[in-house]
DNA sequence: CGTCATGTTTCCTAAACACTACACACTAGC
DNA sequence: GCTAGTGTGTAGTGTTTAGGAAACATGACG
């Protein structure tokens, strides 16, 4: 799980380089955690953090917030109450799509966003 | 939260009417948690159980996992997995369903499991 | 009456989670 | 050379999760 830790770090750094506000103290300032946590969280030293912080971070990074909560191991709180609301649903959709190819599932997106329904 | 309590002893409870192995005692013990566990589950006085103690419960009660599962505030690993693996893709995918009816998603489930990608 | 079996109550806890506090060592720039 | 800023190491904290143990009260029935 230190796919985080690494991703984190080399998103960081790369925006460094341009930018020094980009320091490793004055992201952790600015996503609210001390220093030291996420000097930690990106050696891999401890788990990654909790969804609220994760978020914080992807959104400091530019990065997708959704893809930074996987590689934490995580789902995001918005999308497992839609599932809620409608387990069987969403649970044989999700089962159904497990091993379809990419584009199987961009195709159905997009035929739903262009709703005719 | 105590829905997943009441339905849970409603569910037990009409099971017991007709089979006296469906007390209270002797579901805990099948399913693995103590007794007085049990009790205060139904009653709501704890937090629903783990996921892997829900499913067991469900599976006790012939009720649908996911569905007790989501009464109990949580998502069945599985499907997370699934999520995490292509987070972007099902982040998308769920969030444009989330206020679709319930026969448009019906649809695309039937659509897919015709695997016609 | 005694003894099962039922559900309930109280008290306790081990482990995981999500961090903070603070001192330390190094370096970069003026 | 100084100081402002950088990243790191160690230790400890409060909270939540997920229950277990054991005693208690009630009722059924043989």
């Amino acid at each position: 799980m230190t796919q985080f830790g690494t991703f984190v770090h080399t998103a960081r750094r790369s925006l460094q380089e341009a930018d020094r506000r980009y320091s490793l103290r004055q992201v952790a300032k600015r996503i609210g955690v001390e220093p030291g946590y996420l000097s930690k969280i990106e050696r891999g030293q401890v788990a990654p953090p909790s969804e609220a912080a994760t978020v914080r971070l992807a959104r400091e990074l530019d990065e997708d917030p959704d893809v930074l909560l996987a590689l934490g191991g995580k789902v995001s709180s918005d999308l497992q109450e839609v599932i809620r609301k409608r387990p069987q649903l969403f649970a044989q959709l999700i089962r159904e799509l497990r091993d379809a190819p990419d584009h199987a599932v961009l195709r159905i997106v997009r035929e739903v966003r262009d709703g005719d329904w």
